[in-house]
DNA sequence: ACCGTAGAGATTGTTCAACAATCCTGCAAG
DNA sequence: CTTGCAGGATTGTTGAACAATCTCTACGGT
């Protein structure tokens, strides 16, 4: 057969299978009943500083409450859930100390994977258009909320550039404790809508190999980012 | 009384005492358990590869094997173990990948904290003094293995000084995976011996305020270690 | 009216035993 | 040599039970 002798570019289509077989096969029920409690504390139905109970949920997620301690341990490793002995879960509420470490943490890892870039593939840059692209189009409808989301997917785009496993992970949580303050303030477009285009120049500037530049920009960016938030943080209801 | 009135320092070991008595309090049976396994994986006596069956391990440590689950949860969120679905845990493999990754990870943190100090008290090295000292001590009795737990405590107070609760808590996962890497090789002496006194160098630098110079010296410093690493890991046994 | 305390009720921490689902091994058939 | 199929072993999940701790309320003393 022409698999057994063709060139390496026709096990590809083999990978892409066992990935998509371990993200089937990877769900335990733990995990699926932490994605929906992740879904619902970063879309901030569930509000900072409320508790979530064992009993109420066991029976709403129909799973045991081993199960269900099993999912909250996930979400607290991943700093979504703040955990007090013998006092139960609860949706953290960040303070302003948080804020800072978070955005230091973001900018070092940030500025550092943008500085590190070298001969970029046009096409790795592609999910990062995408991203762009539709908090564009979430700005026109003035879905704010939208517009968030797509930025941080950029964000966690631009740092998969670097192809360091690690970094991701850590951003991947990183940017969850961040939408965990967001929901605390009250501004929503002023807090997203000026790093749209701010996202494009940054785009532009990988686009053209100016790497450097783009990291200074990068950290410009997250300094102001972190200003306003900080503002509005204070000025919260 | 005079405690009433005495000055802060009077009140350093209310902290010490409420420390001890969280820590007290806080070991649930699991992370108890997690602690002795931790020890275990970073002492080497348990290598990359084993696997560590549930049902051994709850009748040696006497927990029910859903207190050992746990702990097995913990230590993986820690890097220190990995969980194969439906296959069980395993003290990880590392791969030349995972040590490019972890001292990219290490570079970039442990660099920004140093060259983001200012005005620092110089009691605040004292640990690290202390860290130095042990390290030499243990080289004189040639006790490699000390040697690099006294070096990693030296990295980890470094990062310390930051006050960055999440840099911290990355770094002390970071550094328990590198130990793994560690105990795949075979010269603990080569590997440890030569960053004693760059460790000490390091801190007369920090002594008096060179900050800037500190950091770079310590990115050199990291990439040897690296490099050093790395060859010893490709000529392993 | 204020404060500290005791106790009831509710919630979490931990263990146990059982069953379901999955993996690994070895062997037989093509 | 590969494929398919038991069998045994291990992990995944559940439900119930009991112990430990927290919270809230009511009581009594000052």
């Amino acid at each position: 057969m022409a698999s057994e002798i063709g060139p390496p570019a026709d096990q590809s289509w083999l990978r892409a299978v066992a990935d998509d077989a371990a993200h089937f096969d990877r769900s335990s029920s733990a995990e699926r009943v932490a994605d929906v409690l992740r879904r619902r504390i970063t879309d901030g139905v569930l509000r900072p500083g409320t508790q979530l109970s064992e009993e109420s949920l066991k029976d709403a997620l129909q799973v045991s409450r081993n199960t269900l301690r099993e999912a909250f341990r996930l979400l607290t490793h991943e700093g979504l859930l703040v955990h007090r002995m013998h006092r139960g879960v609860f949706v953290p509420d960040l303070t302003e100390d948080d804020l800072l470490d978070l955005y230091r943490l973001r900018r070092v890892l940030e500025c550092d994977v943008v500085r590190g870039l070298a001969d970029l593939d046009p096409a790795q840059l592609e999910p990062l258009r995408a991203d762009v692209e539709a908090a564009e189009s979430a700005a026109v409808e003035e879905d704010w909320i939208s517009v968030g989301t797509a930025n941080m997917r950029f964000h966690r785009h631009l740092v998969g550039l670097a192809g360091s496993t690690r970094i991701n992970e850590i951003t991947g949580r990183l940017l969850a404790e961040l939408r965990l303050l967001f929901h605390v303030i009250a501004t929503p477009r002023a807090l997203h809508e000026p790093y749209i285009a701010r996202n494009r120049s940054l785009l532009e500037l990988l686009e053209t190999g100016q790497y450097a530049r783009a990291a200074d920009d990068l950290n410009a960016y997250l300094l102001d980012s972190q200003a306003a938030l900080l503002e509005a943080f204070r000025a919260r209801a």
